[in-house]
DNA sequence: CCGGAATGTCAACACTTGTTCACATTCAGG
DNA sequence: CCTGAATGTGAACAAGTGTTGACATTCCGG
């Protein structure tokens, strides 16, 4: 169970023996250069090529043979981080209907996703409104794609199944966005630190809950289809 | 009424006679022109001393009369971004109480400033989470201070004025949080497409009315103190 | 009006950058 | 096994970068 490179054998569906071939080896090394160099205060966009291949123990004539522009990359990454965090809200989903407090879980299983992939996480919160604006577009995409992952998901509670698609995309925007500002201050926050992050977690769900108290008093019009 | 350099004027007080002396002029040509190549798609931190200079009119040395590093030219920019939106909040306040209702015009002047402003914002907005590391910490701190002087507004009002202080810093946090992503997409919409602008403006609204109607719900927990 | 501080200019440096071309190595399949 | 495709390497280029030092200009207060 190799802790990344499962993230990239899913991409390959043609070849048949399980090896990665070189060629998608190095391709992921790149990857995973650049994220590595995110880490450290840059952003995508001021990232030289030469950089990232310095970083992967590579020449940088060769990264054309895997990529012709660093955007091209910035694209890969875009789609790799948005798989981890479709997997993660359908490992939510399969954890069967709400029990318990589903706001207490739903935010543990993001901080803990969060942490298990801090680097995705970190270069889409740079690369969201910086930088290439082919990014930009391609995050707000898949942002919008998940705010309807959890349009459908919400459904199946008692009063929201009768919303109107209007009142729901509303409701998704509000959480999504606090969810991604969670994602952020947990970034931001110093690692290691369990005490700032157990405030961090408090507010995210006082918040919630907050949002959560003005489902029933919210007239849906449903009529104004 | 010089549009743009008021909002310097303001800042040299020991300079009696009206006029900005020199080396103020180009401080702010330089600010100017960094604000100019930012709109053109790139951001702060992928953008050259030399870019500037150049842009600004000026011989690449002559920068360091006025600054010592790229960072310090950003710093100026996030203090005089910030200045403008305290204005804006001020003048917000300066309307009265709650007559109409208050969400709607917060939201028409918060468009409106966004577009007189269009550069600032989106030079708040690009370094948000990008680029140097001291320049987001400086932006943090003055949006938590914007929250703050908005829960100094908002405790005028006749529920909220019993609502302690947790509370309230959760509530202006939620309200700061919608208003960034308003202006965020006003800054992503196209461009004297008002129907689009229109779109935004009522979801935005629709938003914010949703968060007050959890407000009569809310039980603050005044004796957690 | 004049002398010193503030501001701006020019030339030069040592580096890094993206991209090219020709050449080497590795690999997979007939 | 051997051939052609995929992948990696090295040298070289023109251009852009931050920073330096010495020199010119502008400006303001005594």
């Amino acid at each position: 169970m190799p802790p990344v490179s499962d993230s990239i054998s899913e991409k390959l569906e043609q070849v048949q023996a399980g090896r990665e071939s070189r060629g998608q080896r190095t391709r992921l090394g790149l990857q995973e250069a650049a994220l590595r160099l995110l880490g450290h205060d840059k952003s995508f966009s001021s990232l030289s090529l030469r950089e990232v291949t310095r970083e992967a123990g590579i020449v940088p004539t060769a990264f054309y043979r895997h990529y012709q522009t660093m955007e091209d990359l910035g694209q890969d990454l875009v789609t790799d981080s948005f798989r981890t965090l479709r997997r993660m809200i359908r490992s939510v989903r399969s954890e069967g209907l709400p029990d318990g407090n589903v706001i207490g879980r739903t935010v543990e299983t993001l901080v803990k996703h969060v942490h298990a992939n801090r680097m995705h996480f970190q270069f889409i919160a740079r690369e969201r409104y910086g930088g290439y604006s082919s990014l930009r577009v391609s995050i707000q995409q898949e942002i919008r794609a998940f705010g309807a992952d959890l349009a459908t998901d919400l459904a199946r509670f008692p009063v929201l199944d009768r919303w109107d698609a209007d009142s729901m995309e509303m409701l998704t925007t509000l959480m999504v966005n606090a969810m991604v500002s969670i994602a952020e201050q947990i970034l931001d926050a110093p690692q290691n630190d369990a005490a700032a992050e157990a405030e961090i977690v408090r507010r995210a769900e006082r918040q919630l809950v907050f949002i959560s108290l003005a489902v029933p008093a919210w007239r849906p019009i449903k009529a104004a289809k």
